[in-house]
DNA sequence: CGATTGACACCAA
DNA sequence: ATTGGTGCCAATC
């Protein structure tokens, strides 16, 4: 049942943002949140990740953690330690669910992709 | 339409 | 520094 898969979908743009980030970066919520002009709606986009799974093209939800670099997430994932895996096998350290190097792979859409433009 | 939820973020004690 | 409570916004039931 498609519910609301309009592109004008604050869900849709949470996606959307999320595949954009780089391979072997992560960002957080509220990130996110603030890119797409709602700096509030941080839980709005942990909430979209819940149906990130469902989308065609699943959304690499294991790249986007709180803005403590936790993974809080990974317990929503089919497998909660695939998180880490894949997170280590993008380069990325991950000790008992806190990524280590956090301000290191942090991606920032405000920025990044302005510079990008 | 009203109440609840949700993988967060921020402030106060 | 750690813990707890509140706020926020949109979607779902």
């Amino acid at each position: 049942m498609k519910y609301s898969q309009h592109s004008t979908d604050f869900f849709q743009l949470v996606y959307q943002v999320c595949r954009e980030i780089p391979y072997g970066r992560v960002t957080s919520y509220g990130t996110i949140a603030k890119y797409l002009g709602s700096a509030r709606s941080s839980r709005m986009v942990g909430w979209a990740m819940n149906n990130a799974h469902s989308q065609n093209p699943p959304v690499p939800a294991h790249r986007v953690v709180n803005r403590n670099g936790q993974l809080t997430g990974k317990i929503h994932f089919a497998n909660p330690m695939e998180m880490e895996v894949l997170l280590k096998k993008e380069g990325i350290e991950v000790k008992n669910d806190q990524i280590l190097n956090f301000k290191e792979v942090f991606w920032n859409p405000n920025v990044e992709l302005n510079l990008e433009a």
